[in-house]
DNA sequence: ATGATGACATCTT
DNA sequence: AAAGATGCCATCA
């Protein structure tokens, strides 16, 4: 069996701390847990969540302002589903206004030049 | 080890 | 604004 790394526990934890009715996005989530160049593993990390998890992962968007795949992944109906229970907004394809719903006090995304900043540790 | 894949993001047309 | 191409990097075959 394999470890569980720091990266998964770290993004676990902060996805744990989304305010309901609230969104972030795979990037912010990344980027929050000291990992700016890895939004597709928080996917991943996702993805192997339990069915029955605590987790409010559906509130996971990416920075477009729509749920992955606007509805071609086998789960994103479930998603759009939750959101809405949560009273935000979502039609069908997923679509939504990320601005109106993001999670206030982190930045919603980053350039590149402010990553090398991140990596670099400099400033 | 190599190549393909993916619940994404950013850049260029 | 919308669509295609490129970049990233852990997981899988």
């Amino acid at each position: 069996m394999k470890p569980a790394l720091p990266f998964r526990e770290a993004v676990l934890a902060f996805v744990r701390r989304i305010p309901k009715g609230r969104l972030a996005s795979y990037g912010q989530i990344a980027l929050m847990a000291g990992f700016p160049r890895r939004p597709r593993q928080v996917g991943m990390i996702l993805k192997g969540l339990p069915e029955n998890t605590e987790l409010p992962w559906h509130r996971v968007v990416n920075t477009h302002g729509y749920v992955p795949s606007k509805g071609r992944w086998w789960g994103a109906q479930v998603q759009i589903a939750r959101l809405r229970k949560e009273g935000i907004e979502v039609d069908e394809l997923g679509n939504l206004d990320l601005e109106r719903y993001r999670w206030e006090g982190v930045p919603l995304k980053l350039s590149r030049k402010a990553e090398s900043i991140f990596t670099s540790g400099e400033r």
